[in-house]
DNA sequence: TCGACTTTGTGCATTACTTCACAAAGGCAC
DNA sequence: GTGCCTTTGTGAAGTAATGCACAAAGTCGA
């Protein structure tokens, strides 16, 4: 049986918080599809996710009628529409800037490339770093970013350099043309209204656990303790 | 002048989003410190980090009332502040499970000493790895995770292990004591109540930049294009 | 064919977060 | 002192996200 897909009905877009949480639901059905299983109930699907059951539905509501009452969904039909959703039934060729510890670590990290994303591309300004090779490309010099983005039709570049070069670095690949930017520089990036920044930055993550590990273990901040600091 | 810390007015807790904010506040009043900036608007302050000023006074506000009408905040106080709400204040001890391409960057990663974060063990499954010496330490065999995390005080974990071994890594993790676990495996981590994962997956952040990226180059995904899988 | 059973999709109440807008606080010039 | 000017801290209004609870849809066994 072939099925054509239905109607779109996204008039107006998808919530944010549904679509950070698209992949989360692809993940877990990739693992189902692994197992060979057909179809999956919202519940077990939202199990399998780590997330509440109602949100699963209604975040995939979003996304048309695509399960079956009495039944739940199937597995595979599901992949495909959530990946098409997402823009991952095409590819997507990222360069990376910046190929230091962190840069590396990315170019040879194999979960971007099963899901549509191609490293096309990775650029250092260190002479010493450039001409090295790492998960089959060659790192080219930093000079070059513009014309790489260019002729290899980069549209999302990784920025893994230190914080003081990472706004310049920005800027270039924004003249360039790129308007979606994955940031590992803990710094805040000024972009043009249209560009997307997303950030990872991996010590504020430590910096909430510390928060709620000091409730646990406290009750609450250390209290009573001296500011001895000079003010104004 | 010395300063007494006023009372605690957080009589309910602190909401998660502002929680979320205080690393980047922090960040943004460090960078300003290190240029010997002495006050702060709430106005300035916010631009530095990236958010609206109304929320960052909100969010400040449930810390206590440190700032100065007319004047504004006194960065080094402010500083202080934040780490001591955020449990900055005291050393954490960090131990890094699975010492691979990620797990040697984060372990080289400047910035989390720098925060109170202390790396005091690399543990890895592969005796190829054990021995190894990376930033200052010898990477041990996990067979010792339980007597490592019990020894040096360890309350945070970082996961790093490839997704297949990290329930188990979480699992012998949490019977050692630890409650607060970073996760960079793709998968949903299953804990009892009373212990915090956060995880961190970058491939999920590709996916929502190339959602948005679609968008732009097409106003939506791939429409009338045909399923061909089979279904049930 | 039918009826019992399962599970979706969603209206609605609730909770969380954001943003506006302004009164009150406090500094500072004179 | 006094009054002006800046900026905080926060009610209140607005927006977004969550989760409940159930009618409607569809399956499947008999
Ligand atoms: N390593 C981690 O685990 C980690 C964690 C969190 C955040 N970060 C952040 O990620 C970034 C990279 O970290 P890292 O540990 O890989 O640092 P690194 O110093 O190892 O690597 C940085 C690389 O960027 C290159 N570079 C510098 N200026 C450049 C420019 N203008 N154009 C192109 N390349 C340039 C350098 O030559 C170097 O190879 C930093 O901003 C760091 O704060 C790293
Ligand atoms: N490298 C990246 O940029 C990147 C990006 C996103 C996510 N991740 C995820 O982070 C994890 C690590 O990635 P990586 O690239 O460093 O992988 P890797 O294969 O380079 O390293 C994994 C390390 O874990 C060790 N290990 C395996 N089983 C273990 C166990 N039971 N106990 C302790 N150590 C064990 C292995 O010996 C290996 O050294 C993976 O789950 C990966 O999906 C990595």
């Amino acid at each position: 049986m072939i099925r054509r897909t239905p109607q779109q009905p996204r008039e107006r877009g998808i919530p944010d918080a549904t679509v950070a949480r698209l992949p989360l639901y692809l993940r877990a059905l990739n693992g189902l599809a692994e197992r060979a299983v057909a179809t999956v109930s919202s519940e077990d699907l939202a199990v399998a996710a780590g997330v509440n059951s109602a949100k699963l539905r209604k975040d995939l509501s979003h996304l048309g009628s695509y399960g079956t009452r009495g039944v739940g969904y199937d597995v595979q039909y599901l992949i495909y529409q959530i990946s098409r959703e997402l823009g991952l039934t095409q590819d997507w060729a990222v360069a990376i800037v910046g190929v230091g510890n962190l840069g590396r670590a990315l170019a040879n990290y194999g979960g971007f490339v099963s899901r549509g994303f191609r490293v096309a591309g990775l650029l250092d300004a260190d002479p010493e770093v450039v001409g090295d090779h790492i998960a089959g490309l060659v790192v080219e010099h930093s000079d070059g970013l513009e014309s790489v983005i260019a002729k290899r039709g980069v549209s999302i570049v990784v920025i893994a350099t230190p914080a003081p070069a990472a706004q310049a670095v920005c800027d270039r690949v924004i003249a360039s043309g790129v308007t979606s930017i994955l940031n590992f520089a803990p710094v805040v990036l000024t972009v043009p209204a249209g560009v997307d920044v997303r950030k990872v930055d991996l010590s504020i993550e430590l910096q909430i656990l510390a928060f709620h590990e000091q409730r646990k273990v406290n009750g609450g901040p250390v209290m009573g303790e001296e500011w001895a600091g000079e003010v104004s």
